[in-house]
Formats: C-alpha cells, sequence, structure tokens
DNA sequence: GGTAGTACCTAA
DNA sequence: TAAGTTAGGTACTACC
C-alpha cells in the first residue's frame, strides 16, 4: 500500500518511541503506520579521554541506552579529515534534552550536536522519507493495536521507503468558521458568548452537501444543508462528530489560528469548568487540537492534519491595502462577503423567520470563501511542493518561515557527509551576534539615469546568489577556518576571507544548490511535453518550490538565529555580487561598447568589417539594482524590438561567456520608453517575448502607485500619467488630466459623494506594541481612536486605514477612521490631498518634461487656471491647454465601481 | 529654513 | 520552538 506523508509524530510504547506516519493511500483511505525502532540520538564534541567521557556519561546517565564513538566533521570550517566524537543515544526523545546540558558540565566536553531535532523530523532525515511524500509500507504486516485511532488503516512497518509518485492522494478538504453572539454587540469572549453557528465547508462532498451550516437552535423553514441542534452543547458535540467522521486532511478557516480555533477551545473548556462535556477529539489520534501561544503568534496543533489559515498565507503572497475576509473575497475572488453587523447579532438570532434564515447563509458564505480561496488561487500547491523538496513536514512549512527548510535540507546533506549541526543559537549568542551584524553588506545599486530613455534592455542575473555561491564553492564547509590548505587551494572573495576550491573540497551548500538547480531545470524541461493540467501545475509548483528553496540559503547564512551563522559566508556572497554588477557595467560600455546589426545578426566590432550599411547600437548602462542591468541603446536610426532583442542576447552571451559557472545573465525584456526617477524607482514601458510576437505592458516599480501607503487617487492619477508619457508621449495630455483631478479635488462635496472616501483612504500597518512607538504616527492614533469608541485596540499586524480631515492641528491627529468620517460627514482635508497626495508624486515624473508644479494647482479661491511655464531647465514653451478639452481613448468609468476619478 | 531621527514600505 | 538578508526613498516632526 503507497501513502502520502500528511504528518508525523511519535508515541512511547514501553519506554521505546514508536514514530506514526499519518496519511492519505492512492484509494481515499486514511492511514496511520506505525514505526518502531527508530532511536533518538545526539552528538558530543570532547577534546580527549573520549574513552572516559563515554564511560562517564553511560555511568551517570540511566537514560542512556548507548554510546558509540563515531567520525565526523565539525559543522564549521574546512577540515581536512573527521573527528572522533561521541554518539549518545537515549531511551526516549525526550531525554535527549534533558541530559545535554549536564552532559555539556562534564570537564573535557566541548560541545554538544544536533541535540534539539524534533524526533520526527530526525526520523524522516534519517530514513530519507519526506513531508508530503509518498512511501510504500508492505501489505504483509499486522494491524497494529495501538490507542485510539480514527484512520481507516493502522499499520505496522519497520522499514517504510519512500516512492516516487508525482500527484497527490485524494485529499479530503474542510473548511469552517464560527459564529458567536456578542453579549452587547462588544468583542465577544469564550467564556461569555456562547458558539451560535459553525458553518462547514467539504471538499469533496460530505454524504452529499457541499456545505452544512450547523444552528444551535431549532430552526424552521431551513433547507437541506442546515442542520438545526437543541443548544450550543449539541452543536459543538455534531460539529466534532462530523470532523472525525468526514476525516479531512487538510483543515481551512480564515483566521483560525487567531480566533476560530482558540475560541472553541476555550469555550470547550469554559463548558467543562461548568460541568459540561464535550467530546472534542478531533485529531487523527481522537485527541483535541491544542493551541500555544508563542509571542505574538498561535501555533496550532492536531495530529494527522494540517491546519491552514488562509489569512497569514494570503498576506504573504498578495499585497493588498487590507486582509479582512471581505477584502480579500473581493480582490482576488471578486465575490462579496455577507454580513450581518455585530450590532445587529443579536436581533438576527433571536428573529424566528427570514433574519435568522438569512444570518444562516450568511454564516455559510464565510467558510465557502476560506474554501475558495485555497482552490482557486490553488495556495498550497507551492507549500505542498516545498514540503516535498525540503522534506519538511507540511505543517512545518507553512507556519514556519525559511529557516526550517533551509536546515531540513541541510541537515539531510550534513547527515551523508558525515558533518554535525551545532544546535540552535541561545540568546546570548544571538545578542552577540546582532552586535556584530553591521558587518554584512548588501547588493550594489547603481544610479539611474534620470529622466526618460528610449530603447532600454533589461537583462538579469538568474538566481544570482545561489549561482555565486556554487561558481566560488562558497559555503560553511570550504570556509578557511581550522586546517590550512595548501597554496593555490582557495579562493578570495572581495570582502575577504578564503575558501578551498571545489578540486579540493566540493562545499556541501553548493552541492544542495546544484542538484535544486539541475532539478529545476529538468522539471521544467519536463512541463514542456505534458498535457496533463493537473500534472503541468504539480511540476510547475515543484520548480517554483525549486526557486524559493535556492534563494532561501543566503538569507539563512546571514540570519543572526541560524544554527549555521557566518558573516565571512554571506559576505563573501554579496561582495561577489556588488563586483559582478559593476564588471558587468563596465564589459558592457568599455569591453562591448557597441554592436552592430547586420542581416538579422549580431556582431562586435571585432568581427566585421567596418560597412556604412551596418547599423550600429552603442551601449550604455542606464541602472542596476543587485542582479539586473538596464542598458539603453542608441543608434543612428530608429531601433526596433527585434534590434533590441538582438543586443540583448549578444549582451547576454558574451557576459555569460566571461563568467564561471553556473552564473548568467540572461536578456530578459525590452522597455520601449523607460522613466528613472531614482533608485529602486521606475516605470517602463515594456515588451516581452509572446509566441512569435510581443507584448507589452507598463511597468512600475517603488512609485506611489504601487504603495499601500499612499491613497487608490494617488495610484489612479499616477498611473494615468504614466501610461499617457510612457505609452503615447502625451505630457500635455498628462498635465491636463492632473489638473483634472486637482479641480475634482478642490472643488469636492464630500457631504454628497461618500463613495470617494474609498479613493482617499491610505493604510499602514500597526507593526508594533504601541509603548514601542517613538513618534506619533496617523494610524496609530486612528487605532486609538477606534478603541476609544469600540472598546478594542486592533491586533498589532493589522492594517489600519485612515483619511485627512480638515482642521489646524498636526497631520498625525488630524487621521481619522475612514468609516467614521462616512457616518459623521467629518470634512476633508482637500488641500492636504492636492497639495501631499496628488502633487508631489506627479512633479517628481513631470518635472522631467520641464513641468512646474505651480502650474498645476490653483488656489480654491481663484477661479481658474494660470497658463504654466516651463521649469528652469527647459526652453520657455507655452503648452496651455483648454481645462476643457477631452483627454480622449479613456471613456470614463460607469457602473457601481466608478469614482469621481475615473476619468 | 535646514537637518537628524523615526517610521513605513518597497526592490532585489 | 517567532521571524531569511540589506539598500533605499519619502514623509513627518522636533529641534537648532
Amino acid at each position: 500500500m503507497n501513502f502520502q506523508i500528511l504528518d508525523a509524530d511519535y508515541v512511547t510504547e514501553d519506554t521505546a518511541p514508536v514514530v506514526r506516519l499519518f496519511g492519505r493511500a492512492e484509494d481515499g483511505k486514511s492511514v496511520c503506520c506505525y514505526v518502531p525502532g527508530f532511536e533518538p540520538y545526539f552528538y558530543v564534541n570532547a577534546s580527549d579521554e573520549l574513552d572516559l567521557i563515554c564511560k562517564l556519561i553511560k555511568e551517570r546517565f540511566d537514560v542512556v541506552k548507548n554510546v558509540e564513538i563515531v567520525q565526523r566533521f565539525e559543522p564549521v570550517g574546512y577540515q581536512k579529515s573527521k573527528k572522533s566524537m561521541i554518539q549518545v543515544t537515549t531511551y526516549e526523545p525526550r531525554h535527549v534534552p534533558e541530559i545535554r546540558d549536564d552532559i555539556l558540565q562534564i570537564p573535557g566536553v566541548m560541545e554538544v550536536y544536533e541535540t534539539d531535532i524534533l524526533f520526527r523530523n530526525r526520523f524522516l532525515i534519517d530514513r530519507e522519507l519526506h513531508g508530503m511524500g509518498w512511501v510504500s509500507v508492505s501489505p504483509s504486516q499486522e494491524a497494529h493495536q495501538g490507542g485510539k485511532i480514527y484512520c481507516d488503516t493502522v499499520c505496522l512497518d519497520r522499514q517504510p521507503a519512500e516512492v516516487d509518485k508525482l500527484p497527490n492522494a485524494p485529499l479530503k478538504f474542510l473548511s469552517f468558521d464560527i459564529e458567536c453572539l456578542p453579549i452587547g454587540g462588544s468583542m465577544p469572549s469564550p467564556d461569555e458568548s456562547p458558539v451560535i453557528m459553525i458553518s462547514l465547508t467539504f471538499a469533496p462532498a460530505y454524504n452529499g452537501h457541499d456545505s452544512i451550516v450547523l444552528v444551535a437552535k431549532p430552526v424552521s423553514g431551513a433547507g437541506p444543508d442546515v442542520e438545526s441542534l437543541q443548544n450550543e452543547e449539541s452543536m459543538l458535540k455534531r460539529f466534532f462528530e462530523i470532523l472525525r467522521d468526514y476525516d479531512p486532511d487538510i483543515l481551512i478557516g480564515y483566521n483560525i489560528n487567531d480566533f476560530d480555533i482558540p475560541y472553541i477551545s476555550d469555550r470547550i473548556k469554559f463548558l467543562a469548568d461548568s460541568g459540561t462535556n464535550i467530546n472534542s477529539g478531533s485529531g487523527r489520534d481522537g485527541r483535541p487540537m491544542s493551541y500555544r501561544k508563542i509571542g505574538t503568534m498561535t501555533m496550532i496543533s492536531m495530529a494527522g492534519r494540517v491546519v491552514v489559515d488562509v489569512l497569514p498565507l494570503v498576506r504573504s503572497q498578495f499585497s493588498l491595502k487590507r486582509y479582512t475576509l471581505r477584502n480579500v473575497a473581493k480582490e482576488l475572488l471578486d465575490r462579496e462577503k455577507l454580513d450581518v453587523a455585530p450590532s445587529e447579532m443579536e436581533d438576527h438570532w433571536n428573529d424566528e423567520g427570514e433574519k435568522l434564515l438569512k444570518f444562516i447563509d450568511y454564516a455559510r458564505r464565510d467558510s465557502e470563501l476560506a474554501m475558495e480561496l485555497v482552490m482557486k488561487l490553488q495556495l498550497l500547491d507551492r507549500y505542498i511542493a516545498i514540503s516535498r523538496v525540503s522534506g519538511s513536514l507540511l505543517q512545518e512549512v507553512i507556519d514556519g518561515g525559511q529557516t526550517s527548510m533551509v536546515e531540513n535540507l541541510l541537515l539531510r546533506e550534513c547527515r551523508i557527509r558525515d558533518r554535525v549541526i551545532p544546535p540552535k543559537p541561545d540568546d546570548n549568542l544571538v545578542y552577540s551576534r546582532n552586535k556584530n551584524s553591521e558587518g554584512l553588506k548588501g547588493g550594489e545599486v547603481l544610479e539611474p539615469k534620470k529622466g526618460l530613455l528610449e530603447n532600454v534592455v533589461i537583462l538579469d542575473y538568474k538566481s544570482l546568489y545561489p549561482t555565486i555561491m556554487m561558481a566560488h564553492n562558497l559555503c560553511y564547509s570550504t570556509v578557511v577556518e581550522k586546517d590550512i590548505p595548501g597554496e593555490g587551494e582557495t579562493i578570495t572573495p572581495p570582502s575577504g576571507g578564503r575558501f578551498v576550491t571545489a578540486d579540493v573540497s566540493k562545499g556541501i551548500m553548493p552541492a544542495i544548490l546544484e542538484n535544486l538547480l539541475n532539478r529545476r531545470i529538468e522539471t521544467k524541461k519536463r512541463m514542456k511535453d505534458i498535457s496533463n493540467e493537473d500534472e503541468y501545475k504539480a511540476l510547475d509548483a515543484t520548480q517554483l518550490a525549486m526557486k524559493i528553496l535556492l534563494n532561501s540559503f543566503y538569507g539563512y547564512a546571514g540570519y543572526t538565529r541560524a544554527r549555521l551563522y557566518s558573516l565571512t559566508l554571506a559576505n563573501a556572497v554579496t561582495s561577489f555580487g556588488r563586483e559582478n554588477i559593476l564588471t558587468t557595467r563596465s564589459l558592457i560600455e568599455d569591453t562591448i561598447h557597441t554592436i552592430y546589426l547586420k542581416d538579422g545578426n549580431s556582431y562586435l566590432q571585432s568581427e566585421i568589417a567596418s560597412d556604412p550599411l551596418n547599423k550600429d547600437i552603442s551601449l550604455s548602462v542606464v541602472y542596476g539594482d543587485t542582479d539586473s542591468v538596464f542598458v539603453q541603446c542608441t543608434g543612428k536610426t530608429e531601433i526596433s524590438l527585434e534590434d533590441a532583442e538582438l543586443v540583448g542576447k549578444k549582451i547576454s552571451g558574451i557576459v555569460s561567456a566571461s563568467l564561471p559557472d553556473p552564473m548568467e545573465l540572461e536578456f530578459e525584456s525590452i522597455a520601449k520608453r523607460a522613466l528613472f526617477i531614482a533608485k529602486k524607482r521606475y516605470a517602463i514601458w515594456v515588451f516581452e517575448r509572446f509566441g512569435d510576437g510581443w507584448k507589452d505592458g507598463i511597468k512600475v516599480k517603488g512609485m506611489e502607485t504601487v504603495r499601500r501607503d499612499w491613497c487608490e487617487l494617488t495610484s489612479k492619477t499616477l498611473n494615468r500619467v504614466l501610461e499617457l508619457v510612457l505609452k503615447a508621449g502625451e505630457v500635455e495630455a498628462a498635465v491636463q488630466h492632473v489638473r483634472k483631478v486637482v479641480d475634482s479635488i478642490r472643488n469636492l462635496d464630500v457631504t454628497k459623494d461618500r463613495d470617494i472616501i474609498d479613493d482617499l483612504t491610505m493604510t499602514r500597518m500597526y507593526s508594533k506594541r504601541r509603548e514601542h512607538y517613538k513618534n506619533k504616527q496617523p494610524h496609530i492614533t486612528v487605532a486609538e481612536k477606534m478603541e476609544q469608541r469600540t472598546g478594542s485596540l486592533p491586533p498589532v499586524g493589522e492594517r489600519i486605514p485612515f483619511v485627512i480631515i480638515a482642521g489646524k492641528d498636526l497631520f498625525v491627529n488630524r487621521a481619522e477612521d475612514p468609516e467614521y468620517v462616512r457616518e459623521n460627514n467629518v470634512p476633508i482635508d482637500v488641500d492636504y490631498y492636492v497639495k501631499k497626495q496628488i502633487l508631489p508624486p506627479v512633479e517628481r515624473i513631470l518635472g522631467v518634461f520641464g513641468v512646474d508644479l505651480v502650474n498645476l494647482d490653483y488656489d480654491s479661491k481663484q477661479t481658474g487656471l494660470s497658463d504654466f511655464t516651463a521649469g528652469p531647465s527647459e526652453k520657455k514653451i507655452r503648452r496651455s491647454v483648454p481645462r476643457t478639452s477631452d483627454i480622449g481613448g479613456q471613456p470614463p468609468n460607469s457602473g457601481s465601481q466608478s469614482s469621481l476619478f475615473d476619468f
């Protein structure tokens, strides 16, 4: 039988650990496989007298089952040979952390290694199994008789082996959402407010239901997808009954980690304290779900299943102004969330008819939306692929950061190469690392040639940092710290330090990266001749996972909480990167200099005889950031996209040939027009190959249109300006447009059109606890105002919307909650929006063309606009445009979404 | 009026 | 048992 590993843990039977692998089989059955015979261990590094220390450990600690002297490399530094170390095996996994500190106290003991690897991970790593990987268990084994297990199949196997299989098992997804009845309209609390409804959405369907809403009171006139229960107690019981019966692999919800799951858990505890016991068993081992608060995060665990809170996933993958389910559903699914306002809940709940039915349907929508987000946006595919490639369990990949996956890969490769890994650094070590961490320098950003440019070829380095590590054999295992290699056997990066060459000793990290890179290329190749859509998607997710993993190693090396932290290594990588982009620039400008085009081919001067019919194009690097170069092409005649493409490919070929393998400068795209405002701020009209033709679009980087702390009005106005300037070259039309916008704001009657508030709303993240703010911030003032009004402060991490209202006070004090402004007809600070939100960003763009700011605004007391003049750098030209003239081409937006500013 | 310090968000 | 990294622009405020 084959099944896919969803989760793993262990139980103790007769003082010996037995690993449990939970999963879903090909035939759809859920499986729990018991694996006995795997033992916990760790390493001890001591000076001399290993035999004596072995004996001491064995005598002193009765939880030690065995000690053995083994040969291993130390974690960091090039070493010519392995070292004798002690491998200590204990009876139970918990014994490892129990004795490690005492062992460190033994005279002669210097370090302990791998003392904090979770047992389930230790098992997966050593047996070369992977999260979400397929394993085969032989059919001959007897069923295991352990505990109360909610699985279709319970089996026993000492040696489950991984099998190669791409598609996922027929996984079952259950999405849920709870509704609580707030007492007096305030935030519900588990020891006061009952859970009144639970909505469930199933994929695939459960007994013919796609969704069910459980209601904790009698309901009449509801459809078949509503289950009415007598009271809260029987509803909660029913919820867990369905959960166990449906037996989902993935439990989904929106904000369930921080709300629904802790709420249910606490509510059950509260009910139990008042004498009502509910079987809340929900894991595959029949135990309840549990949660722990770690810092600001809540960690959920449920044996055998994976808990997926959609909120953090959406947060990390989409840049949105707000992450309420309402806004996310609207932005990403184009779906409306249905809501009963908290103040009306009680009224709806106490109703017997239509209002109650409406409430029920509204509740249903929430679990449907969470499910839809996961399915339609394929939110899990990438995590499943990362789990399979890195080996970490899916739950860890979803909850954790890059650390767990990088460490998982490192542990696997190091184990094969007999190299041990240190434990996570303690607070003191982290502190001392942080103190010195100013020593890590990053990428090089070239000063852009500001202004409007034409024919800019864009090239970038493919996976720059990973390829640098491979090319120069940069690794923890190659850095020279302990043993001294021979003459000429080392590489010295621009940042200093020394690394042995791959000929002397191939680095572990370069090996991992090379493997990932090659597999990614192979996966991409396979994608080309595959017609099955699911398989294509799985391969695509796999190649993306490999890309993510490739790019995670550099950051890990410079991360102060990493087990393996090396400033020398991280600095080596970035210093090669900086050197590289600078060399690339001079190679392009000084060595290549000009490219000659003839009959659809490109040549260097040395490759071609001078001929007046040739098209010569001279090159200039106008911008570059870390791994990219923007090359402006100038010629005596018009340069076509095809010409620019030839140039780009020629540059790519020449530069790549000059680089060590596998570094590669890739031709990316062509900017027909490009506008550079500052470092990290530009807009380009970009063309990319699309089959035989070209696909074009405007790409904006860093400017206000892509920033969430500017209002929508700014984005819309700026986008229009950029489009006019870049695509049509129509500066005048752009000026005209801005005037029209300014005019509209100046004449705004906010009391009449309250929808405009949406366009004037800015958002900022409430990023740290209030007491840590040294200065007042607009969004924090709003958060405080909201606290006064509703009694609760928004949680840290939430994005807070605000508008600026009229008044004489300081800016920060005039920030106000948009909802409050809408409801109370609070006047908006029109002048702020014109002078601070529209004009400065617009001027940064139009200033390039000599348009002066004063000509874009007029004082509200004046009746009209004066003519505007060119700026000091340009010739004075009259570019007056009648205010009433039409812009043309862009019909005004109509329909319910329209706004005053959609010109 | 210039400038230092804080905060935020983005590029890579 | 929380968390990959640095570079860089812009706005606001307090302060000289």
